[in-house]
DNA sequence: TGGCAGTTGCT
DNA sequence: GCAACTGCC
């Protein structure tokens, strides 16, 4: 008698545990693990160089895990709506799975998809992969988002969140030919030379990030309200790439966190990451439009030059480019360090938040629409609830406050490693025999600040104030 | 999940 | 001079 064929579609879960869509799959009889990888159309968002990386890695080490467990993963270009219904004939399966993407356009064409599929006599489930509990279900009202966070967080229902399904140990694959596309024929390598750091800095299996998750929980979650601002004292994580890639699932670390003390900083952070997901699937636009109108309205100043030396980390201001070049280095970078140097693009450049925004996407190996989207906008002061446009960070009070001995600045913009720390926030402020002991020639080894702080804080307000009279 | 200027009230 | 505080952007 022939079993029961279930393809089950993967997008960004590439794990064992808690897979609700693989899970149930598995329990109903063979399993026909698919990726597709939608080839980029020019569509907006389509995945950026470093998450490439990082997919193409992640991909190879999912092939392993489930040749282990007893499955193989079958790889194919193009979109779901045109490979699906061909699968489903050529193997003859009887339902589709898979866990919602609510990434807007992947999320409205797998709509679609289902609506095709439906008329085929299959069976179509879709779950929930990605956040505690989906997107909809903690609103005011009906279709009402929540437009500030602390009332969302306080009315989240923390009980409610399901049990983490067990890791899959065992699949069934039907013997069927079917031919896959290898890793390498998705050309996701960047085809520059990445830096080589990032080469090592991550390691790409299920088994490293639940590892990596347990001994923060171990070594860092009690000190991870103060720790996890202090770029050089990686009180944090490090575990977005691999939650972006749903290596590890937020519901079986939400679950497991709370068996220890402290924890509420960091489960405050995981419902932080549920409510944008409220506000991109409520505004998807939102990734490229500000929510609040008025701010469409806003005089930007959008220079080139300045872009890219934001870009590169040559600014001139140390806690600035130690950021930057962190970013393009490793594909990651702290959340303090985030805020800054999206604040002093937006408010200190005035450049387009958009830019940042895709900027972000491009290098970021833990880039997640949802996050992003909220943090710009968050930045911009144009999203729900977001920064009052007058919060404008200063660069050196804030690698004041946190980079206090320079320790990041020292391990990121290496040329100012002999300045003593009382002038290495703020090099241009430093006494000229300081400068020249330290071996630095301002605008030769390391750049002028390209605007003055004051000026630009200023200026900015004046741009803020053009749209608040309108 | 700020910063700044102006002020007070100390040394 | 300076911390601590205040009101405002």
């Amino acid at each position: 008698m022939n079993r029961r064929r279930t393809i089950v579609m993967l997008n960004n879960d590439f794990r064992l545990h808690d897979h609700p869509a693989l899970y149930n799959a598995v329990n109903s009889g063979d399993v026909i693990p698919v990726f597709i990888y939608e080839e980029e159309d020019q569509e907006k968002w389509s995945i950026g160089a470093a998450k490439k990386w990082w997919l193409h890695q992640c991909l190879h080490s999912f092939q392993q895990s489930l040749h282990e467990v007893g499955g193989k993963l079958w790889i194919f270009k193009g979109t779901a709506n045109e490979i699906l219904p061909r699968l489903i004939e050529e193997t003859r399966a009887e339902a589709v799975y898979w866990n919602r993407s609510y990434h807007p356009e992947i999320y409205k064409s797998h709509i679609k998809l289902a609506k095709e599929l439906s008329n085929h006599n299959l069976e179509i489930q879709t779950f929930e992969g990605i956040t505690l509990l989906p997107p909809w279900s903690t609103t005011r009202k009906e279709h009402e988002p929540y437009r500030v966070f602390t009332p969302f967080y306080k009315a989240f229902p923390m009980k409610s969140v399901p049990q983490a399904y067990p890791s899959i140990k065992r699949m069934d694959t039907p013997n069927i030919t079917l031919n896959s596309l290898m890793v390498e024929d998705l050309d996701l390598l960047p085809k520059e030379k990445w830096p080589d750091f990032l080469e090592t800095a991550w390691e790409p299996t299920e088994e490293k990030a639940i590892q990596i998750f347990k001994h923060f929980c171990e070594e860092k979650l009690g000190h991870y309200g103060e720790d996890r601002d202090i770029p050089s004292r990686e009180g944090f994580s490090k575990l977005s790439p691999y939650l972006a890639m749903g290596m590890i699932s937020a519901r079986s670390m939400f679950h497991y966190l709370l068996d220890y003390r402290n924890h509420t900083a960091f489960i405050r952070q995981l419902i932080w990451r549920d409510y944008a997901y409220q506000f991109l699937y409520y505004f998807p636009h939102s990734t490229t439009l500000p929510l609040q109108e008025l701010f469409k309205e806003i005089r930007w100043n959008d220079d080139e030059d300045r872009f890219d030396a934001w870009k590169k980390g040559s600014t001139g201001f140390p806690f600035i480019d130690a950021g930057m070049r962190e970013l393009w280095g490793t594909g990651y970078l702290p959340n303090r360090v985030r805020m800054v140097v999206a604040s002093f693009l937006v408010k200190d450049l005035l450049i387009p938040w958009q830019k940042g925004a895709e900027w972000f996407w491009d290098t970021l190996i833990d880039a997640d629409l949802a996050n992003n989207t909220m943090g710009w906008q968050w930045v911009a002061g144009s999203g729900v609830d977001a920064s009052p446009y007058f919060r404008i960070f200063n660069p050196a009070t804030q690698s004041k406050r946190f980079d206090p001995d320079g320790a990041y600045i020292k391990k990121w913009v290496p040329e100012l490693k002999d300045l003593p720390k009382k002038y290495i926030h703020e090099p241009w402020n430093a006494p000229d025999d300081a400068l020249a002991k330290a071996g630095i020639t301002l605008g030769k080894t390391y750049p002028l600040p390209i605007v003055d702080h004051a000026a630009a804080r200023k200026r900015a307000l004046d741009r803020y104030e053009e749209i608040k009279n309108k």
